[in-house]
DNA sequence: CACCAGGCAAGTA
DNA sequence: TACTTGCATGGT
């Protein structure tokens, strides 16, 4: 349930400022179904201020509350019983869930094996070449999907790896470093061609 | 002070 | 269909 809310609360967002907003929640005694669905959207808005966006991201958490209140009962464990592919269609049919935020619920909220995209995975792979920057999502996740085992936990370490590289700042070249994956992608030409200025 | 973070929906041409 | 814009706080 935390995991599910959190991954609509870190859209376009820091992890740390979906923190304080769970946080939040948490200490309301907020982090159920029921009592969410309950809560009146004003106050809702006004936890989760610091995640950002908080009017549009407290009318999505009420559109995913309201859903898994109206067809599973609130429950988490029944969303899971549903078959993978009828689950995300459903979940993308749920306000304000897109495909990263469903896939995102699917792995880490359900244990699902379903890839996650995300702006770090397209950086990752655009930098080396392996796919055009403005690639569909559904493309993206294939080149995973298609080449590794559809196995939860690999999954959630490989999209991990992916966030973690993705971060770093495409260091100046290392003076040498032959066979580095990075070698000619990192400096000035790679930052001003293919990636956002950070 | 400028920039942007694990998106998404709605509006416009 | 393809682009653009609104949403908004907190950290560096």
């Amino acid at each position: 349930m935390e995991v599910a809310v959190g991954a609509i609360l870190t859209q376009n967002t820091a992890w740390a400022n979906v923190v304080r907003a769970i946080a939040n929640l948490e200490r309301a005694g907020l982090m159920d179904a029921r009592r969410l669905a309950a809560v009146r959207s004003a106050r809702l808005a006004a936890l989760v201020r610091p995640s950002g966006y908080y009017n549009v991201k407290a009318r999505r958490l009420k559109a995913f509350i309201t859903m898994l209140a109206r067809d599973y009962g609130g429950d988490m464990k029944a969303l899971a019983a549903e078959p993978l592919p009828a689950l995300r269609e459903k979940l993308l049919g749920v306000y304000g869930v897109g495909p990263e935020t469903a896939d995102s619920i699917l792995l880490y909220a359900l244990g699902l094996p379903t890839f996650v995209v995300d702006a770090y995975t397209r950086r990752v792979l655009s930098r080396h070449g392996l796919a055009a920057p403005e690639a569909p999502y559904d493309e993206l996740q294939a080149l995973f999907t298609n080449n590794l085992p559809a196995d939860a936990a690999l999954f959630n370490q490989y999209h991990a790896l992916l966030v973690q590289v993705g971060k770093e700042r495409c260091r100046p070249r290392a003076p040498k470093c032959p066979g580095c994956p990075l070698e000619g992608i990192g400096g000035k030409a790679a930052d001003a061609g293919r990636r956002p200025t950070n």
